[in-house]
DNA sequence: GTAACATTTGAAAGCGCTTTCAAAATTTAA
DNA sequence: TTAAATTTTGAAAGCGCTTTCAAATGTTAC
């Protein structure tokens, strides 16, 4: 006698399937059904019971836009990166993403090619798409880009170089302090002059700081950093061999070079192979990063092993905590640790 | 005489500036505003600017989630890597972003660490966040992934290998030809044994269509892959000397390996150099990927050329293409290169 | 000048959820 | 047993935009 038909009316059967339709399929009211999905504590068991069965035989997912609208928050965030295509910035954001995931956001990312313009279009393209906290490296930009962001009010971290915590919140290292140990390393071996293979410094605070660093152990040294030792080009094996080129055509060449990344440091280690000056016995290569070739590559690299992986989990932490209201701690400078391989050693002695 | 203020009523100082608003100091409805930003050759010229005016002075910024919430588009792609640590898929997804982002879409990306249940919940969360269209790497998946694709009836495409494109839109290149034509080489110096170090194949249809391609070039010569010939380990410097120990450890070893990604080819070459096998003297060693290292590292290694960045720019395009309404051809394959340097040789003569 | 048509505009109805507020149900106290 | 306090629920009002539809305006043709 009972009629088997249970949903007679109201075929939902076409479009989306929405929380009313779960609402009514579970006899309570949409309100419930929200409270369910968003303070299940707040419901009486039976019919969360009920509510989760519904949503389980209709399949349904709801609809973050309109979650977003009504609840202002999207569960989603930003990440702008100079670059996502290596290993460095790669392992950060794999770190941030994960952990993200973990606390059930969503990462939206992009890549700014170490251009200030563009990373301002991408964090207002973020802005529009709702996110609720970013992710930036560094601190050098626009300052339209800052305003953009406290306009929107919402919270954000700059990664891979201290700062001010009172200004902007940075979960990093001193690349300055770890370029200056590096160098005093190297001072410390004999060296007297040592060349400076770096990365582009415009718009890189990072490169700027690591410059700095050095130039401080010069300084400590009282000596100074000769114009001809510094040489800066876009992060790449071919630029390395280049500048390496460059540094050792000098009449007198340096006897170590510094060199602003791991790249840098690879090409001038092929460089020097090729040209057969020896490493280290000419010649002292050290770098930053300690990437997996550090360790393998012949010589082995002396470099400052960078905390990549810490980076993204740590500002994806510290954006997790103030977003979900308690003030977390600011955060601490992160440890780098210089690994001393085989590129560097004693000068020659003449 | 005349008032100043021109603001008076309707403070909207507090919190977000709206479309009405901007609708209210540019003295149109809300609704020409909206077409300003959507459809701007179909409002009056001198409305428009008025509205643009506005648009600047209040500094207006739209919000995603109501224009996702009533448009039903939100201008947000996802896509979901295996992993995005390393260089092969960085190029890609650095290459899809930065395609999206010019035709002015965002992109949600995540790692799914090559595990089928990680890249479900990654694919049911972005759907909850409201992509536009899904990018995912490979075809081997868990159907229930699929089905929840086609649920919300979104266009994806599938990249890094081929695939039947009646069934699944694929961006990618012939990995077992590829494979194929790599060990035919080999062979055809000389080789008679020809190992395979490769990746972890469950869960990974491309490493699985390498080894098939590799077993096509043993079937044209009538032979076949000796067990003891293929080692299988996960991706990285370290598994490939380890590899490399093992398969050389047999009592007639073979005389070339194809290694299935480059850290792997890079680990059996590290590790020959540490045990003075000669390569390609006593051992060729072949791979896959032609990253940045592949023409720098002594011996330069023989590899096979993957379009990386081709695949994330073409993705992109088919997905935007889709997207607005045109259906494009379904993708080409991309073409793989044998880039042969001095890893591979003829066979030691005995 | 008017009729017929094309173009531009605004009012209003949602999009699918959250959240406030008050009512209903339940528990505790007296 | 009843009153008071507490917990659980539902009705309804938005969130900020897009889009339909009809009204208003502008153009062209006769």
């Amino acid at each position: 006698m009972g009629i088997e038909l249970e949903s007679a009316s109201k075929t939902p059967s076409l479009g989306r399937v929405t929380l009313e339709d779960v609402a009514h399929l579970a006899k309570v009211s949409p309100a419930t059904v929200s409270r369910c999905l968003n303070r299940p504590e707040s419901v009486n068991l039976d019919k969360r019971a009920r509510v989760n069965q519904a949503i389980q035989t209709l399949g349904y997912v709801p609809h973050g836009a309109a979650r977003a609208l009504a609840s202002k928050q999207s569960r989603m965030v930003g990440a702008v990166f100079p670059a996502i295509d290596n290993t460095l910035f790669g392992t950060s954001l794999d770190a941030f993403q994960r952990t993200m995931a973990d606390a059930d956001y969503t990462v939206i990312v992009a890549s700014s090619d170490y251009d200030p313009v563009r990373e301002k279009q991408h964090v207002r393209r973020m802005l529009q798409s709702g996110i609720d906290a970013l992710m930036l490296v560094g601190l050098a930009r626009d300052e339209e880009t800052y305003e953009l962001i406290s306009a929107h009010a919402i919270p954000y971290v700059t990664v891979w170089r201290l700062a001010d915590q009172q200004v902007h919140p940075a979960v990093g290292f001193d690349n300055r302090a770890a370029a200056e140990h590096l160098t005093d390393y190297l001072f410390s071996l004999g060296h007297e002059r040592i060349g400076v293979l770096s990365g582009i410094l415009d718009h890189n605070d990072r490169a700027q700081d690591r410059l700095a660093g050095v130039r401080d152990a010069y300084a400590k040294q009282g000596r100074t950093l000769a114009d001809n030792d510094l040489i800066e080009r876009p992060f790449g094996v071919e630029q390395g061999r280049e500048m390496l080129r460059l540094i050792m055509s000098q009449e007198i060449p340096p006897t170590a070079v510094v060199c602003g990344a791991e790249p840098l440091a690879y090409g001038a280690i092929f460089e020097a192979a090729a040209q057969n000056i020896s490493v280290p016995g000419e010649l002292s290569v050290a770098a930053f990063d300690d990437t997996w070739l550090a360790g393998q590559i012949s010589p082995k690299l002396t470099t400052v092993r960078t905390p990549n992986m810490e980076i993204g989990e740590e500002a994806a932490k510290y954006l997790i905590a103030t977003l979900s209201g308690v003030q977390p701690p600011l955060p601490r400078p992160l440890e780098t640790d210089l690994i001393i391989r085989d590129s560097t050693g004693r000068p020659p002695t003449r």
